[in-house]
DNA sequence: CGACTTTTTGAGTATACACTCCATTTTGGA
DNA sequence: TCCAAAATGGAGTGTATACTCAAAAAGTCG
């Protein structure tokens, strides 16, 4: 673990351009040489900072999957449309972050502790759709409510990944279009 | 390529091992020893069929995004209902096949061929669902079905994945409410 | 400054990968 | 039955990977 100023520096670029590449092009494209070379720093540091590659992959993934979600804080007041504004803008203004969301959740093989944290956090998050829905009075029961969230969170990321696949494709609109349709 | 009996066997057995392994695991999974092991079959023997292992999984990648699509000859006449019952057949009875459908598109490498041939095949299946909601006037441009058809191709391929991802998550009662949310 | 710790370098290791090579066996038509 | 072509087994090749190690350099703080 980084303890000196220049040590947390080190550790601070590795991580960035851990990031980049994950964003870039998944797992395979952030081997520790790829990673090493963007960060310009050796083998040798990077194990002095990290105990495992996978390590500094986990933490970057982490932070997607926090970033994914507005403030807690709010949580039980928001709308609906809140909620899915707050994913438009995630997507749109920390794309890489976004990327790495999707990528990871994906790439990683099945089983995996990445895979499982992703699917805790992804029922928590269906979850506080699920509330909002209730709150507007969009659907009638806890239950509807859940299988209404369940379906806007996977055309939402669905859609996400349509526009990791084809960057041209305007995430923000049909985003939209998915949740006006959710509210009649 | 195979020309004698015990060689088209053969064949068969690789790309079944192929098509396991990839629905399993993805491409990490799908290694050449992994393949050969399965398939009870040694490296040359596969390179006695196959120039390559790409060859080899882009073969059963290709079946996985030509089975996703009902019949081609009934386009122009279904409805949305019948295209969707069609993806949800699909997946419920080609399990396998559906995961590769998934984890191949999403575990390649971007700009790549398959990438390329997803995509391709992605618009034509928007195509067609769009030409459904016109038909049944869900919809009243031609623009707006291209829309709504994205949105809902993106529900059931996020909540396909979602069921890779965790397989005690009811598919079919998802999807079948995305359709019916469409239907309004 | 001086002593101690952290950080860096860069060559080196072990392993897994796709793929090759070729002697040997099997196949199937004439 | 014979024989050329095809298929097979299995050791071997080159390369990329994650990771290690020890010596040297740089940072921290009294």
């Amino acid at each position: 673990m980084a303890r000196y100023q220049v040590g947390i520096r080190t550790q601070s670029k590795i991580l960035e351009a851990t990031r980049e590449l994950l964003a870039e092009g998944g797992l395979d494209a952030a081997t520790l040489k790829a990673i090493c070379e963007r960060a310009g720093v050796q083998a040798g540091s990077f194990y002095n900072i990290f105990p495992s590659k996978e390590q500094a992959v986990m933490q970057v993934a982490g932070e997607a999957i926090q970033a994914v979600d507005p403030d807690p804080e709010l949580s039980g007041t928001e709308t609906l449309n809140d909620l899915v504004d707050a994913y438009i803008r995630f997507v749109v203004e920390q794309p890489d972050l976004a990327r790495v969301y999707l990528q990871v959740a994906v790439t990683v093989g099945n089983d995996d502790s990445v895979t499982r944290r992703f699917l805790r956090h992804h029922v928590r998050r269906v979850e506080r759709f699920a509330q909002a829905m209730l709150r507007e009075s969009l659907v009638a029961t806890q239950a509807e409510a859940v299988t209404k969230a369940e379906v806007l969170l996977g055309a939402l990321d669905g859609l996400a990944f349509r526009w990791v696949l084809d960057r041209s494709f305007d995430f923000t609109k049909h985003a939209r279009y998915a949740v006006a349709q959710c509210g009649r």
